[in-house]
DNA sequence: CGGATTTTTGCAATCGTTTGCACAACCACC
DNA sequence: GGTGGTTGTGCAAACGATTGCAAAAATCCG
């Protein structure tokens, strides 16, 4: 036989002991005395051997050494940028203890929930991380049923969740944004958002509302669905073309506030001097935008990295106690927001 | 037992039926009833078995229904949105053959291929996709030599390569991008690039040179090392300040040629008024940039889904004769680009 | 130096699936 | 109703690792 190095095995047959040794001296497991432990790791070594990932999987259970994400097609959009940073991000905070991520794409809400049942049936990943979370969110009843280890970027209605979550403070940013037009002195705000119940945004608008409360501001809001984008012109459009058109407006991410910024191009209206606008996410675009865009950075990449801390915890201790985290944006002045015009 | 339904020994015993069938009878395998065979599948799908990798991936050698894609972690540095368009369309690919992507990310070039290595030892993917290939590429040595189904974004020196490799047509898009310029009047062109012997700087630039051969065009080259943006900047306003600065700068990706805006508007040049500048890649800033950036498409999405796709033949058919593709490129003709100035 | 104790090692079962081979059942034909 | 040929099914052995339990070896102690 030449699997010589190559199994447990055959290296054991080459040492002349038995598998069962060699397993342990490999894992560190106690009983076995220390110069058979370096007699065996050194010649692993000296092979190259690596054990086999689904035959240690199938005894132990677990431990297949993947971690899942499962992405929606049409679901990050052309928000590639987005994407490639949480990728990365995940990727980085996991391969320090060893993990490997796994990347499912399916078309729709309804495959995606198939498939992360399908998942962990399978054992094909010992944890889930999941993006991009609405209100009453399926996969996250699901797992928390099936006791399947996960994670979720950003919250659901759970409260409090019963479950690691890690979030940005839409709400605070959406403040800070409201406080700084009003100290410039914004009266009439405008809001462009979106329909579906995601609850990003659904903090993100209340912060901006509760921050209004008591105050003399006033605010119009656009919405459309998500990825429509023709809707979505048309709302802002509507927004900017009405008889009382805000002077300052805020927008749920940096997709939308582009959008503005070009349509208000289109308009003749000037950015900062007719109109204010203020996005959120800083993706790559938001620098070179014309004029470049304020936005709020949420550090996605250090997110992502985060999120895989707390999974690979949880993956270790299933038993304690959940963790909630809220990361603090930070505010990236650019050129696109200034004092409101004169003439209000 | 409550293991019905989700075990195959399981599924059999509520059947009454022997492991060996169901295992037949759900791959489809002849010598099975048809009676038998819808009984058994469908019981499995009422039951929502769903058959366990780690132990088909056990027994049969290889399908653990994985490929992997390795990443360096500076590797793609801040070109997250490249990555994210990568990804995305080789999961899309994948998915449709009903395989999983899975990442590994590693610090640095030497962490690349002992993660590789590592992979094949422990049959952890059924085939890998090696992407930013250079010249002389260890990867590319190491699985030719274990027999590793592979597939490469970018060539490498290999001619003809005995593996299967995708690649866009630079040579042919800088020859074309020559082309275009020369005709608006251009006779001085500036070259930037990067010092890493990455191929697709070589193709590029061979394009470039063949395509100037024979003309009475110069050409000033500034290079750098890819993620020195000091260095880059440094290279780029030489080039500009040059007493005979070229007309026309032809830049390797689009994050060199936003750079060269940037410096060009710093130091007072007007483009394209005074000087013409052209991409590559078309990232999601360039349609943003002052003024929006005139470049070329390579459609990463639908290269990574044909990689995907070359990538499964392989897997399912490793003796099939090497397929290389080549793909054309699309000028996206937008603002920092136009005649040559009057005084030249 | 013999027995008790502790260490070190090996045996064998197990995880869930696939698959070669043998066997049972059926049909048809002479 | 034997013989021969299909067909459909089950038995059992893999795949490569982990681990409870028992046996062997080493150590200790009186």
């Amino acid at each position: 036989m030449s699997d010589t190095g190559r199994t447990l095995k055959g290296l054991a047959r080459s040492l002349g002991v038995s598998a069962a040794t060699v397993s342990r001296a490999l894992s560190g497991h106690p009983g076995i005395s220390t110069g058979t432990r370096e007699k065996v790791q050194a010649a692993a070594r000296a092979a190259g051997y690596v054990p086999n990932r689904a035959a240690r999987a199938l005894v132990t259970g677990r431990g297949s050494g993947f971690v899942g994400l499962v992405l929606q097609d049409p679901g990050y959009g052309r928000e590639h940028s987005y994407l490639g940073e949480f990728v990365q991000g995940l990727g980085q905070g996991l391969s320090d203890h060893g993990v490997d991520l796994f990347l499912a794409f399916v078309p729709d809400a309804q495959a995606e929930l198939g498939m992360i049942r399908n998942i962990v049936s399978s054992r094909r990943a010992d944890g889930l991380i999941l993006g991009r979370t609405t209100e009453a969110d399926p996969r996250v009843a699901w797992l928390l049923e099936a006791g399947f280890p996960f994670v979720t970027h950003g919250r659901t209605d759970h409260d409090p969740a019963p479950f690691d979550w890690l979030d940005t403070d839409g709400a605070g940013a959406f403040a800070e944004a409201f406080a700084l037009l009003r100290g410039l002195g914004h009266r009439r705000f405008g809001l462009v958002s979106i329909e579906e119940p995601m609850t990003f945004r659904l903090h993100r608008v209340e912060g901006l509302q509760a921050a209004m409360a008591g105050t003399d501001a006033t605010l119009a809001v656009a919405t459309s669905p998500r990825y429509d984008t023709d809707r979505r012109d048309r709302a802002i459009r509507a927004m900017l073309t009405a008889p009382d058109r805000p002077t300052a407006v805020l927008c749920l991410f940096d997709g939308l506030a582009l959008a503005v910024l070009d349509i208000a191009a289109e308009l003749g209206l000037a950015v900062p001097g007719d109109l204010s606008v203020i996005g959120f996410d800083n993706i790559g675009p938001a620098a070179h935008a014309r004029p470049p865009l304020s936005t709020f950075d949420s550090d996605t990449l250090e997110a992502a990295r985060a999120l895989a801390g707390i999974l690979v915890a949880r993956m270790t201790a299933p038993g304690a106690p959940p963790v909630h985290r809220l990361i603090q944006t930070r505010f990236v002045p650019r050129a696109s927001h200034g004092p409101a015009p004169a003439n209000t």
